[in-house]
RNA sequence: GCGGGCAUAGCUCAGUUGGUUAGAGCAUCAGAUUGUGAUUCUGAGGGUCGUGGGUUCGAGCCCCAUUGCUCGCCCCA
């Protein structure tokens, strides 16, 4: 036998697992729908022009390229491959890649169709993303992201919703212990100004996100290492270990950030999006205003979130912000605000599982499985299958004439809950062997008396 | 891009300082049971020990290389 593998990074989802994802999926659907968004669906590929250039260096190199079709070599520059300039190269043999995410496909979508959207437009998507990562601990390099946006307003309800739309769908899927995380850029960009380091803003954005994981002297270390003050860092890490209620660490920076006014939006920001909440009859539980929270793409300009389900072993689960000029990358003249987040539902699977949170009925299969003794009855069986088909049980007859126990370990191996046997003593009588695997209890029936009993 | 670990039956894994014919459990198939699954009993099939080289009288085991998988770092869902 040929040695068949798959890509590394990728998986198959077999019956059992297709049952829990989309116990997710619809369970995520269901409630992005409630919200009065709408699906859309883009390619797997887009123009590489359209994806390049948005996901900073490193996300470029993270770009998943399809070869052009035919002589892909005729535009080559023959210098740039001598040379082993391969990144050169690249632009010359592929023109197409497979998206990265959802948001810039988004983007990209509202910008062509500008004239035909109604704004505000709100829009959610569940499709496959690729990213050409090395594999590891729920990390691959095909995963599915759910995303739910606004674009076309400034207003902080969305921001709001969005928290509601987190547990509200973590209710449904069993997620009780989890924590949703929310900063905001001008929040960051208030901490940055308390050292006067405005212009290495991004640098000490991605040493204090670091902080949980390496500790105060690491982050310390690091950020000197990358020419910051030492002498100023002691005032920094007042705030960040200040604890308390996230209202309390409202009130607190506001005391530290009288002099910087992007700091105080960023503040009023959230203390609007926590009074929204209020108003929509939801309290702040599970939300926690986390200021180390820097990470994620660079476009977010207003609120961040970030969310992590306790005690499970797999980082982020979700995460999203507002983006003031996402659109502005495919048009200058476009500037509408957009504000959205994404569930990562292969992580959302692996930690329901890691944490035995998938509801015990997922697998869908027929109800009924209809054996046949001998062709006269297998003849029979179709008949019946259909008029139980009709009245809405999922039937289905073996289709091969064999031997019953073969028939029966069918059932059995595909957890399909009860056996109607059809033989010619039954055709005589018209009173047909209802078997429930689970208890191997047996009577006789007529098919609608079977129907009713089932239904 | 950098670092660690692992690779033996379809799956999960044993395999003694290197020593005859490489094992177990599960799964599969057949029979006990020709109108009854899961449970029980009996039997059978299934292996180029990832690949290539080296050391040795002798390698699943030691050495080198290579590929794949996996766990971390960077970054990210």
């Amino acid at each position: 036998m040929e040695k068949v593998s798959l890509a590394r990074g990728t998986r198959d989802f077999g019956p059992a697992q297709m049952a829990k994802r989309s116990f997710i999926i619809d369970t995520i659907k269901k409630v992005f729908q409630q919200y009065g968004f709408q699906p859309l669906e883009t390619p797997a590929m887009e123009n590489l022009s359209t994806l390049q250039g948005k996901y900073g260096e490193e996300g470029d190199q993270l770009l998943f390229k399809i070869l052009n079709s035919g002589d892909f070599l005729k535009n080559v520059n023959k210098k740039n491959i001598e040379e082993g300039n391969w990144k050169m190269v690249t632009g010359d043999i592929a023109e197409k890649g497979l998206r990265y995410d959802l948001t810039v496909p988004f983007a990209r979508y509202v910008v062509m169709n500008r004239h035909e959207i109604t704004f505000p437009f709100k829009r959610y998507q569940i499709q496959p993303v690729w990213r050409a990562d090395r594999p590891q601990k729920g990390r691959y390099r095909e995963f599915y992201q759910c995303d739910a946006d606004v674009v076309g307003t400034n207003s902080l309800m969305c921001e709001a919703e969005i928290i509601l739309m987190i547990k509200d769908a973590f209710n449904k899927l069993g997620i009780l212990d989890y924590t949703i995380k929310v900063n905001h850029r001008g929040v960051l960009s208030g901490l940055a100004g308390l050292l006067s380091a405005a212009e290495k803003e991004t640098s000490l954005f991605v040493a204090i996100d670091k902080l949980d994981k390496i500790g105060e002297q690491k982050v310390k270390e690091e950020l000197i290492e990358r020419g910051f003050d030492a002498a100023s860092l002691p005032q920094l890490f007042e705030v960040l270990n200040f604890t308390g209620s996230t209202q309390n660490k409202i009130n607190f920076l506001s005391s530290k950030f009288s002099n910087s006014e992007i700091g105080k939006k960023g503040l009023n920001d959230l203390n609007e999006v926590l009074n929204l909440l209020k108003n929509f009859g939801a309290t702040d539980e599970h939300v926690e205003l986390d200021l180390t929270l820097a990470r994620g793409l660079s476009y977010y300009t207003g609120c961040i979130f970030e969310v992590k389900i306790n005690r499970a072993s797999v980082g982020s689960v979700s995460g999203g912000g507002r983006y003031d000029n996402l659109t502005a990358v495919f048009d200058s003249k476009e500037k509408s605000s957009g504000v959205g987040f994404s569930f990562g539902i292969d992580r959302l699977y692996d930690a329901m599982e890691e944490l035995s949170l998938f509801p015990k009925e997922t697998i869908s299969t027929s109800k009924i499985l209809i054996v046949h003794l001998d062709k006269e009855s297998f003849h029979y069986s179709l008949k019946a299958a259909q008029t139980i088909r009709l009245n809405g049980i999922a039937c289905e007859v073996y289709p091969d004439q064999t031997k019953i126990k073969k028939q029966m370990e069918y059932a059995d191996k595909k957890n399909i809950p009860f056996v109607v046997v059809i033989g010619s003593e039954e055709i005589k009588t018209n009173l047909f062997t209802l078997k429930k695997m689970e208890t191997g209890e047996q009577s006789k029936l007529t098919i609608e008396q079977i129907i009713k009993s089932i239904k």
